[in-house]
DNA sequence: GACCGGTACCTTGCATTGCAAGGGGAAATC
DNA sequence: GATTTCCCCTTGCAATGCAAGGTACCGGTC
């Protein structure tokens, strides 16, 4: 009943910290095999990335794929609507690389400056 | 001369991945010892975050004091205008030790997607 | 056949955040 | 006195994710 409040982890803050995160981890789920928003949710979700909310990841998946990076199909379900799987594109898969090397360089740089500037 | 296009390491795209982390450098870097805009930008880049401007430092800076993460106070210089140090304060050491839980629990939770969920 | 919960998708309005591009002024060096 | 380095600030602007809302399909129950 009143649960809810108790794991919002920090809602509002750390959904800052997802800001040009959030499509190179969809790009990363659909690399590994094809699938669609819903679930791609529950993956986020599963993988400590509880915070994502559909609202943003379906904008998003209609981006990647309008640049290209994605592809669309639909698939029938026998468990509700139809489904829209996304599969990645060789464009996507570059882009993935640059981003994730971006994404640890700038992790790097953080963690650098969270300790000090000392060691590692 | 045509040199400043060279390392635009990718500007457009990392600048989106500061979001909601660039304060908690800054006030990491406060925590470690008072400093003024100006050294806490050269700084960041000696760390490896050198895509941040300077343009966004300083409405930051004002925030966190707004916000009483850290308390400002002017410094004469021998070589230049007058320098605004900041220092922090208790508040923002707190604050600072949240985000950084925050931070840190988002980037495990990226790498592990990066990882396509396996292992750690 | 009416209803419900889970599945699955989408849209609008909004707030937050960082940037580029501009400006100004103090001290030292030439 | 002109330039350079230091040092601060402000005004648009664009990108991104969220909340809140809506639609619709399906299987099962009553």
């Amino acid at each position: 009943m009143f649960c809810m409040v108790a794991r919002t982890v920090s809602t509002e803050r750390s959904s800052q910290l997802l800001k040009g995160v959030l499509d190179m981890c969809l790009l990363a789920i659909v690399a590994e095999e094809p699938s669609y928003g819903y679930e791609m949710a529950q993956k986020l979700r599963e993988r400590g990335l509880g915070l994502v909310s559909e609202g943003s990841i379906y904008p998003l998946l209609s981006r990647l794929q309008k640049q290209g990076l994605v592809e669309g199909y639909q698939v029938a379900s026998r468990e509700g609507p139809q489904r829209k799987y996304y599969r990645i594109a060789e464009h996507g898969r570059n882009r993935l690389d640059e981003w994730t090397r971006e994404w640890r360089e700038l992790s790097i740089g953080v963690e650098t400056v969270l300790r000090g500037g000392r060691d590692v």
